[in-house]
DNA sequence: TAGATTGTTAATCGATTAACAATC
DNA sequence: TAGATTGTTAATCGATTAACAATC
């Protein structure tokens, strides 16, 4: 049903910044300014808005403002996602004050520990919950999302109570991958992995 | 010359980890520890162990210490690398207390900023320095790599900065890709895209 | 020998890109 | 008409995987 190639979809969000960002008296943009801003091939970029449906016209371009609406809409943005995060370190305190993910329509709602020192901590405008508490808040439907900033060993755990709560998708910042039933959506994002790539090429 | 490709470099540090993280009495591995450790197949793992020009012993499986050895300095982890954080603000601040880290090789041996607010604050063994100092730090090879946890407007500046002083790679966390010359190597990690390439899985 | 596991081949898959006719 | 740009084809590329002979 989703259609879309996997790398089709995780190029999206850069045309869209592209789209966002662009001056607002710009009616149309060609291929290769969209290619230009997300360091892909002109060709890509008229192949990915091919297989959305979204048609140019020769000559042209692409109309700025329907094409806005047809991603943020294919990417459900238009619907806003609510986002919880599991851990109240530094890591899971620097997200719960970014202010970023609000613009880009995604709200967090909740911050779980289960450090008692930490529980009842105000960050910004959330107070540290109780981790207890996470499976019957998910289950509840409070939040769709999950970004676990955990130490290595909580990750399994944690996300073994989101998946059985119902949770559809799991972002993992924790150095240690974790498995998921069919139906749940994972990414991890490993900063030491990133870095061990980086060193490999630099 | 580097030879491996590039899918089979991000799975090295996975291998790694199961390697370092393994039961000292363990004397061998298979392919399929290693595949399912690595959430990948085992043929996978032994292409890209083959790739790495380590051998098995068929029958048996792969030597741990031996191949642990290997890809530490395929990945260039028996000599450190140096690393400076660009930005104290929540990310910043978060990442130059993460001690994990330390244990993978690299040591954050700097972390700059803009706010005269900020220069002179202390974070752990760290104290934040004028983002001034920066290209003449890094000419003077004081770090080989650099994280850039900075507002979008001011990645492309800051990478044009350490670009021409030299630097080897960049991790870059600014909600906005960067270019750079040849020669240097970048990562983009989008906090964003990441969560709207999983809401439209999920 | 019997069971386990490697190393490699061949098939397949998913994604990228150059090229160009269509057409604004 | 002339210039620009799309939409799509065909070629290519890089990576994955099943399968199995080799061999411990």
């Amino acid at each position: 049903m989703p259609g879309l190639s996997r790398a089709t979809v995780a190029r999206l969000p850069r045309y869209l910044r592209l789209l966002e960002d662009i001056d607002a008296e710009r009616e149309t943009v060609s291929s290769g300014d969209l290619a230009g801003a997300a360091g892909v091939n002109a060709a890509n970029v008229r192949r990915d808005l091919s297989a959305l449906g979204f048609q140019g016209t020769r000559g042209v371009g692409y109309s700025v403002a329907p094409l806005r609406d047809r991603i943020r809409r294919e990417l459900g943005i238009d619907s806003r996602r609510r986002v919880a995060i599991v851990g109240a370190g530094n890591l899971g305190t620097a997200l719960a004050r970014y202010t970023g993910l609000g613009k880009r329509g995604f709200d967090v709602v909740a911050i779980y520990d289960v450090d008692p020192a930490r529980i009842g901590e105000r960050i910004g405008e959330l107070t540290v919950l109780d981790l207890e508490r996470i499976t019957a808040d998910c289950a509840a439907g409070n939040f769709e999302m999950a970004i676990l900033a955990v130490p290595a060993g909580a990750a399994q755990p944690v996300a073994d109570l989101l998946s059985s709560a119902g949770i559809s998708s799991i972002l993992n910042f924790a150095p240690q991958r974790v498995s998921v039933p069919d139906g749940v959506a994972v990414r991890h994002v490993d900063l030491s992995v990133e870095l061990q790539i980086l060193s490999y090429y630099g």
